[in-house]
DNA sequence: TGTACATCAGTGAACGCGCGTTCACTGATGTAC
DNA sequence: TGTACATCAGTGAACGCGCGTTCACTGATGTAC
């Protein structure tokens, strides 16, 4: 009955890995503790020797789905066209958590939000460092409103029962966001100014 | 205890009003029967008299919501903008409700489904027709990436438990749709054809 | 290295609670004369 | 218009079920000699 040191350390990372999958096609609240412990050859009387509650479970997987997020390559554009193939609408299993998760993430305990928080700013942070633009200022902007993009995107294509409306919404906001791309600083710039003299 | 003809009409409006509402405060799964029932002053053993069940107040529920969305006006940019604005993001209540409640929403009953369906086919279509665009692919492009933007930064604001990042979120990506929106249709022309010729 | 013992990871029955749903009942509404 | 009756919207107790959580117990692991 009783595992050794390095069963249990294998266990709670497997715990882990299972719930945030769990979660990931499922939800919060429809996935038991008992599904998550027999998903790993574990009954659910053992659970409460790793976490505190579920509540607890659910912000620590949180915060490892949010942490394992592959790093972006070295283009804002290339990471975006990444997110909106059609491979990832598919399976919620690999797909972006927050795509997933996101409204019912905003319902939970603080330690879940709080979790959400840091890794949206640790997200903004690494995609400004990746994004076109001729100060800090535009890059940052630049790589808000991609994410946005992209996360909106991603959730309404799942939203969809028709496959043919998913691809269509995936496709057309990677075409509308390389047209975005291509524009000028120069245009940029002058939009900034019209934008500041009350035209825009 | 009878209630008259028009009271039944009236209650049974009241309670997908009440159902909207707080399903979009705190989603479907925490909102009960009885919780519903008692926001409209009446008991839960009430309730079937008026829905078959709660799957199906949901889908009557989301229905309504969507179908209850504000008319666009005749500009998309300004849709976005008061999308976009910080008052939106604070209430739930008022909100838009596919921002609420979109990853729930997904693995509701089929019911549910095809009617998230049938309002996204139908606001992609309203929102084409008030797009900026030389031809109609680019009217449903502008549409579609527009509102992917403004989607998706409505959820990122809302899970943000930080005001300052969630107001960022919100006015840089209103930015970043201006300087979008202010591109010319030479240049997205060009880019269709780099496109096409395999550069972009 | 082998043996005796303490520890404690995991088990599975049990508990309490809340929720969706049912149902016998009540009394106001609507109807027929 | 009044009166007697049928209807049926709404009530609230009760049922069944599933879930989170607890707990006495088990037996393999780790330790001390």
């Amino acid at each position: 009955m009783k595992a050794s040191r390095e069963q249990v350390l294998e266990n709670k990372r497997a715990i882990l890995a299972a719930a945030a999958q769990l979660f990931r096609q499922r939800g919060f609240e429809s996935v038991t503790v008992a599904d998550v412990m027999k998903s790993v050859g574990l009954t659910h009387g053992g659970f409460y020797g790793y976490f505190k509650s579920k509540d607890d479970l659910i912000a620590q997987a949180l915060a490892c789905m949010l942490g394992h997020d592959a790093a972006p390559p070295a283009n804002l554009a290339v990471y975006a066209e990444r997110y909106l193939s059609p491979g990832r609408r598919a399976n919620a299993v690999d797909g972006c958590s927050v795509a997933a998760l996101a409204s019912e993430a905003l319902r939970q305990t603080s330690g879940a939000r709080s979790a959400m928080t840091a890794w949206l700013k640790r997200q903004i942070d690494r995609l400004s460092r990746i994004s076109p633009g001729a100060d800090e200022a535009q890059k940052r902007r630049n790589a808000i409103g991609t994410w946005a993009s992209v996360v909106g995107a991603v959730i309404m294509a799942r939203m969809s029962d028709t496959s043919a409306l998913s691809d269509e919404v995936l496709s057309e906001t990677r075409a509308w966001l390389a047209v975005q791309d291509s524009r000028s600083p120069k245009l940029q710039a002058r939009t900034k100014r019209r934008r500041a003299r009350g035209i825009g």
